[in-house]
DNA sequence: GACGTGCGTAGACACTGTCTACGCGTTCAT
DNA sequence: ATGAACGCGTAGACAGTGTCTACGCACGTC
């Protein structure tokens, strides 16, 4: 019988055990420690693998990372053809990623991870952002205004949007208590007054 | 003569180093110890005013705050009489604060200090907020949108920039060296295209 | 002058991340 | 088959952290 879900190696089992503890435990509780204990070794063990607390936790984050594309890829793909729905689903899947996810989205940015460079942003990220760059040169053709600045500017409301609404900012603000409001306006905002 | 910058109580002189501290070795050396080392007392002294580590933390990051309300405040002061050009005043105002000061800013929005509910939102933030929709509402008088969604939603486009700019995500992704198109694309967008 | 009280000290505790020396098993070469 | 090398995890030490507790000192008032 299987000791522990799969032997696949201590490396990846660490980064599983990570996931699965941010998730029920907040980012507050990833020690390099509580990691080990779970995944039922020695506070040591992870050295061989990570050389530091910051890559063990940037390793966790890019699950987390990797995760988002999926979903949101996802959701582009259901709406093929629609450019305007896509970035539409898009924006969804990322603001719903961030409100189911909590404690991983708030990993994924902190900042001492972003800053350390071991988030392999530019294979993780970039790509999506790219499609969503695409997305929105064919949801609006005739705006002569950049594609990238635009994209740029919507990914920025986007992350706001997740971020302040996450941690109760915005409904406090705003007064709503359902993010899909802002989210169409910063949609018909940056691409235009959609058909409704 | 005065020992030590004036001995106005321990309690501010705390805050007082504290935002030093952050301001020249970042947030992440913000510890009760060396804060207290530099105030010159012993680290249990910290206690006596700051029930525990965040509750300090969040004294510091008020601090912020306040600030950031005032030099927005006096930005907005400075363009009198042209909502539009106040709003733009405000946005340049914030990604400039967070620019500027990076530690505090990323200080000023940790998720722990955030939920900790110490930081008084409420109290530095909102009204600023409410500034902001009003001069929402006076820039496009004419648009149906609700003032107060509208003014969210740009409120969170204006805090993605500053952070996403902070950490160097954007200009990976945009491919610029300067927030300033951004920003216009953001105004533009959630205002409506502007007088240039 | 004694007493209470405000304010800061000093030490303990559990916990953290990192570093080092060690052991144990497998594998490979001779 | 035997010995060396190596991968991989253990175990202990170390400095640093936040929190808690007991203690002391100096000041005020009665």
């Amino acid at each position: 019988m299987a000791e522990r879900e799969q032997d696949t190696g201590l490396r990846s089992r660490l980064v599983d055990v990570g996931v699965e503890l941010v998730d029920e435990e907040g980012a507050g509780a990833l020690s390099l420690r509580e990691i080990a204990r779970r995944a039922g070794v020695s506070h040591g063990a992870p050295r061989r693998y990570f050389p530091t607390h910051l890559s063990l936790l940037s390793a966790i984050a890019r699950r987390g990372f990797e995760g988002l594309a999926i979903q949101a890829g996802e959701a582009i793909a259901a709406h093929e053809g629609d450019p305007r729905e896509q970035v539409t689903a898009l924006a969804r899947s990322w603001l719903d990623f961030a409100l189911t996810n909590r404690g991983m989205f708030e990993l994924m940015f902190r900042h001492d991870l972003l800053e350390s460079g071991h988030l392999g942003l530019r294979e993780t990220s970039l790509p999506l952002f790219g499609t969503l760059v695409d997305l929105v040169a064919r949801a609006r053709p005739d705006s002569g205004a950049e594609p990238r600045i635009v994209a740029g500017a919507l990914w920025a409301n986007l992350h706001g949007i997740a971020q302040l609404w996450g941690w109760g900012s915005l409904q406090l603000a705003v007064g709503a208590d359902d993010p899909e409001p802002l989210l169409r306006a910063a949609l018909d905002a940056h691409l235009g007054q959609g058909v409704r």
